[in-house]
DNA sequence: AGCACGCCGACT
DNA sequence: GTCGGCGTGCTC
């Protein structure tokens, strides 16, 4: 008879949170998936190490023989998941304060957790045929496309050192056909050989898809690339997870939780945008895909590459000079692709000395129409979806709060609702002040549907260039589309509205950060920041980060094509032209910008020069939460090593979040200081069971959750 | 987390 | 007389 340890799915807060024990009459090698019974469910499990008998230090954990049950089957036909894939399981367990059961588990397709060991096998014998290659007789390959120096200066690089590697290239600079060739030369060499690539957004897979199955699929047959992302279908999900794990798929493209994917012959790691806080998860087990990926790499020997034009200052910060520390290579092409290519140019509209209450400053929507008039594309950027963020009566003062959560409605015009963008609470907009009866009610301030529907009337009288009908003979009017969250609510209207774009069917686009990621537009010439003065002076210390990524991202949509790309502008309306943020961008100066805040960090002593973690807590009124927080936090005197820990760590006040209310839920946190990330680690580590007491003692009533977020990146 | 059991209020 | 609210407790 074997002893098993099994991972199931149970969160770390649950008291069967750590491997369960079962018995089977065969020994099952570890890393394979079983059903095994929990109560009355029967669950699929991951076979995992025993513990070594010299750790096992705790004989309590052993279960009585009496309670253990055998397992319910393996799942035939799926081998056995790796050493290195438990590994990198063990340490996000470990590293973001999680169960094992919880991070295996949610790394492995829903589907196989919810189907019975038949139909996996069922599946399995549908997916798994093995990828022809002499499909690759069929067309040629699209081809390489030609090199810059500096590109072939890159890949050279890149393929005489280890790495870890920092891409940092300029929008334009072609990124993606250094990825296609590094790709490429590797799975060339290695008829086995697995590639990685990651993106932040579901949004940006399709044309990556498109770009890697044109130059691979003939190369190495149709299915040698597949997609892992949370938008897919679970079917299609476990089907990519098949042929990824079983080494039919060399390349997987997909988002964060692509990370987790078994691939066996792993050889390389692309992670495109690294700076995107998309990477890092906010629910579940608050992972960052992109620090993971550093961490797996090394874990399996194989090289990973980071691209930005825009790198998160901690990854700046571990490309600096091996001099001064860092470790990763950095590789640079700071120049556009085109013989004459350039980065837009940079102008600053100083608000101030513009007309009151204008929101687009009569030179820029003068700008905006010669454009229009030369038949070039503009793209308007402002990060508020929605007709106004708040409605507002001048009689009384009412706002249209959200009596949920502490946030205002925001007002949506299409269809004449106020929807609360924290909860989901949505109402008919009143017709008259709720509050006072006043029927004056107006929307404050603007989002992109207000803008939409203002440069519809600014631009009334302009005209484009005469197409081919005659049905305008003095030219036609401005075409305007807007992308944003609302506009591409439906499966299939981002990709449409982006083709209308692409056709030249549109004029002026308006749109969020949603139009300012990755899209490859070929003729935009101007882009607008309407208002991004607000991440300026924010409590959030990294919001001068984001906002310079995003600006600096957004500019890059303008003039891609060589031909039109020295003429391109980027336009900045602004209150506070003179900001250091807004010079470095002027000159397209992400070091500049980057040494600042890096300076100012240091002095402050922030990541990354110092290490944080977080501790959220939820309940019905704020004393419980922020109760829960303060004895747990009084406790954490008697974590073992205590007097050791206090002169690394330090344990901040628990205050209510930003948002302090969502949905009726009271939310509080408190933050976690250190400058050794692994005195924060231990400190945690050993701290989890103080919070635990404290959930299940007096202070624990009423809570209705807690969680770690290690490495936050909101405060 | 599920999923039970368990003990009190408004419905066929 | 039952359906069902969610409080407490257990699962290798």
């Amino acid at each position: 008879m074997n002893l098993l340890s099994v991972l199931v799915q149970t969160p770390i807060h649950s008291q069967v949170a750590g491997p369960l024990s079962y018995f089977s009459e065969r020994s099952i090698a570890a890393g394979t998936m079983v059903r095994v019974p929990l109560g009355k469910r029967d669950l699929l499990g991951v076979i995992w190490d025993r513990p070594s008998a010299e750790s096992a230090a705790r004989p309590e954990a052993e279960i009585s023989a009496d309670k253990l049950r055998p397992i319910a089957g393996e799942i035939e036909g799926i081998a056995p998941l790796s050493v290195a894939w438990r590994q990198l399981v063990t340490f996000t367990a470990d590293y973001y304060q999680r169960s094992l059961g919880e991070v295996a588990l949610a790394a492995l397709p829903p589907q196989l957790r919810e189907l019975t060991a038949l139909q996996v096998a069922r599946r399995i014998k549908r997916y798994a045929k093995p990828v022809d290659p002499a499909s690759a007789l069929s067309n040629a390959a699209a081809a390489s496309l030609p090199l810059t120096a500096e590109q072939q200066l890159v890949i050279n690089q890149f393929h005489s050192a280890d790495g870890p590697f920092l891409l940092f290239g300029a929008t334009g600079s072609g990124k993606t056909e250094v990825y296609l060739q590094i790709v490429e030369r590797l799975l060339a060499g290695d008829a086995s050989a697995q590639a990685l690539v990651m993106v932040p957004e579901i949004n940006l897979t399709p044309q990556l898809e498109s770009r890697f199955r044109a130059r691979f699929d003939d190369l190495f047959g149709a299915g040698a690339v597949v997609c892992l992302h949370s938008g897919m279908t679970p079917a299609q999900r476990l089907k990519s997870w098949l042929a990824a794990h079983s080494g039919v798929a060399r390349i997987v493209l997909g988002t964060r939780m692509a990370i987790f994917a078994s691939l066996p012959a792993l050889r390389l790691i692309i992670v495109d945008e690294e700076h995107d806080p998309s990477y890092k998860s906010q629910e579940g087990a608050r992972y960052s895909a992109r620090d993971l990926a550093v961490y797996r790499a090394r874990l399996e020997g194989v090289k990973v590459l980071l691209g930005s034009a825009t790198p998160s200052l901690e990854t700046w910060h571990h490309s600096r000079s091996v001099a001064e520390g860092g470790r990763y290579v950095r590789l640079q092409m700071p120049s556009r692709i085109g013989q004459h290519a350039s980065l837009p140019l940079v102008r600053r509209v100083d608000m101030n000395h513009q007309p009151k209450k204008c929101v687009i400053a009569p030179p820029l929507l003068e700008a905006i129409a010669e454009r229009v008039a030369r038949g070039e594309q503009s793209l308007v950027f402002l990060n508020r979806r929605g007709y106004a963020p708040v409605l507002h009566c001048a009689d009384c003062d009412w706002k249209s709060e959200c009596p949920h959560c502490s946030a205002y409605r925001v007002f949506h015009k299409i269809d004449r609702t106020l929807r609360c963008h924290h909860c989901g609470y949505t109402e008919r907009v009143p017709r008259a002040c709720p509050a006072c009866g006043n029927p004056d009610i107006a929307p404050m301030g603007r989002g992109t549907e207000r803008l939409e529907e203002h440069l519809a009337e600014l631009l009334a009288d302009v005209r484009r260039p005469n197409s081919i009908s005659a049905q305008w003979p003095t030219g036609e009017p401005v075409r305007i589309a807007r992308i944003d969250a609302d506009s591409t609510r439906l499966k299939g209207e981002l990709e449409s509205q982006l083709a209308r774009v692409h056709a030249g069917d549109v004029d002026v686009l308006v749109g969020t950060q949603m139009i300012a990621k990755g899209h490859d537009f070929r003729r935009i010439t101007l882009v607008a920041a309407i208002n991004p003065d607000g991440a300026l002076f924010s409590s959030d210390f990294r919001a001068a980060e984001r906002l310079f990524g995003l600006l600096m991202q957004a500019g890059g949509r303008a003039g891609r094509d060589a031909d039109i790309s020295a003429q391109s502008e980027m336009w900045l309306q602004t209150f506070h032209p003179q900001h250091p943020l807004f010079e470095a961008l002027k000159r397209h100066d992400y070091p500049a910008f980057a040494a600042r805040q890096l300076q100012e960090r240091e002095q402050a002593a922030m990541p990354p020069f110092s290490f944080q973690a977080l501790v959220r807590a939820e309940a019905r009124t704020q004393e419980v939460a922020q109760g829960f927080l303060a004895v747990a936090s009084r406790g954490a005197s008697a974590v073992p090593d205590a007097a050791q820990l206090n002169r690394l760590i330090t344990l901040y006040p628990p205050v209510p979040m930003s948002i302090q209310r969502v949905a009726n839920v009271e939310r509080s946190q408190m933050l976690i200081e250190s400058p050794s990330r692994t005195a924060l680690q231990n400190f945690l580590s050993a701290w989890q069971g103080v919070l635990h007491t404290t959930r299940q003692g007096p202070h624990g009533r009423g809570l209705i959750r807690w969680a770690i977020d290690v490495d936050p990146l909101l405060i």
